[in-house]
Parts: structure tokens; sequence; C-alpha cells
DNA sequence: CGTTCGATGCACT
DNA sequence: GTGCATCGAACGT
């Protein structure tokens, strides 16, 4: 299990090491893993796109709060996304994960995909694209807003270090934002499937 | 290939 | 009332 001292550093350092390591949850209905392949930093109250740029507030607070927790919050009144809190209290920054490569439980992600109400009666979800996307990892994993604040050292919702070989990252701008995506603070393994957005192309 | 748009909830102004 | 750290279907070129 990653310590909390792996988020008690500069978040750009954890949202590169995130890749290649395991998130996993434990659901009364099963468990689920996947390896991180895509990760964002948000950075502190001078980063215009995190949430606490502009001060602290009810939602963000977690931001505030102890590394090694996790923040969720409700997106598009659809979506989940969760982040994996960094830095020192009192520093609000975090580490969105973006994708995941399934390893665990990949029935019950699929059973779980299908719920979505746009996709009832739709063809069956690729394996590959099962936790691609912030919306989709998290709907997939059954990870919910009742998770927020959750300890991530401990407990059903985890994230371990097995020891896989160390992806190749790419940096490049965060996405599905409209401010300052220019810094290039989206981590993700070079080429990977399951990583969101347009392939990164290669000379 | 591209753009548009509906689904859906809530924190914040 | 406005605006999201989204997703994917439907349509246009």
């Amino acid at each position: 299990m990653l310590p909390v001292a792996f988020y008690l550093r500069p978040t750009l350092e954890v949202a590169g090491d995130l890749l290649g390591k395991v998130l996993v949850y434990r659901s009364p209905a099963g468990v689920a893993t996947g390896m991180i392949v895509e990760t964002e930093a948000y950075i502190g109250e001078d980063d215009p796109a995190c949430h606490a740029a502009m001060g602290r507030t009810a939602r963000n607070a977690p931001l505030y709060g102890l590394p090694g927790r996790a923040y969720v919050y409700l997106n598009y009144g659809l979506h989940d996304m969760v982040n994996a809190v960094t830095e020192a209290e009192g520093h609000p920054s975090a580490v969105l994960i973006r994708a995941l490569e399934p390893i665990e439980g990949l029935p019950l992600m699929r059973r779980r995909r299908g719920q979505a109400p746009w996709r009832k009666g739709k063809a069956t979800v690729p394996d590959h694209e099962l936790c691609r996307g912030p919306g989709n990892l998290t709907r997939a994993m059954g990870i919910t807003l009742a998770d927020n604040e959750r300890l991530l050292t401990s407990g059903p919702l985890t994230i371990r270090d097995e020891g896989l070989r160390a992806p190749l990252v790419v940096w490049d701008g965060r996405v599905g934002i409209s401010v300052a995506t220019e810094r290039p603070w989206r981590a993700s393994v070079a080429g990977h499937r399951s990583v969101s957005g347009r392939p990164v192309r290669n000379g």
C-alpha cells in the first residue's frame, strides 16, 4: 500500500509516479482493480483550473486537508471524479485519476457501465474502454461521492504498488478544461489504449 | 473525418 | 440562474 509519505510530495511527482500503480476498490458487489495509466495534476490556488482557485469552499475542503485521502466530486451532474489529495495540509492540490487498465473484476465493471442511463441496451464495452476517462472509471469501479475524503492507505479504496514495470510517461496539456491548458500537467502511459483523448502521435 | 447536443445534479454567484 | 476536470449518440461533410 502506498504510504501517506508518497502523497506528501510535489503534485507533479505524485502524478507521474502514480502511473503503473494499482487502484483497488472493494465493494459488497466484489473487488475491482486496475493499473493507473493517466493522471492530471491540479496544484494550489494559483492554478486557475484547480477547484481551490477561488479559495476554500464547502466542496473543495478536502483539497486543503491531509494528503493520502480521496477527493471525489460530481461533475456535469452525472460523473463522479476521483482525485488523490497531495502535498501538506493547507496546500490545496490533488491528482485526478483519468484512466485505468482493468485488471480484476471486469464483469463487474461491465455490469456497472451498462447501468448508465444513456447506455442501457447499447453495445457492450470493450475491455480497454471500461475505465477509459475519469467518469467511466468511477462508474466501472463503483466509486461515488460516498467515498469523498476516504483514506487511500487503508480500507475499501486503496492504491497499491504491485511492482509493475515503470511505464514510459508522456506529459502534455490537461484536457476538458478551458484555462491553463498549456501547462503540461497531464501524465499518461505512452501509447496505452486506455488513455482518454486522442492518441499521442509519435514521430 | 468533424460538430452538435442531450443526459443530469449541485456548488457557487 | 450559470457553469462545469464528461460521455456517447446523432448527424453533417
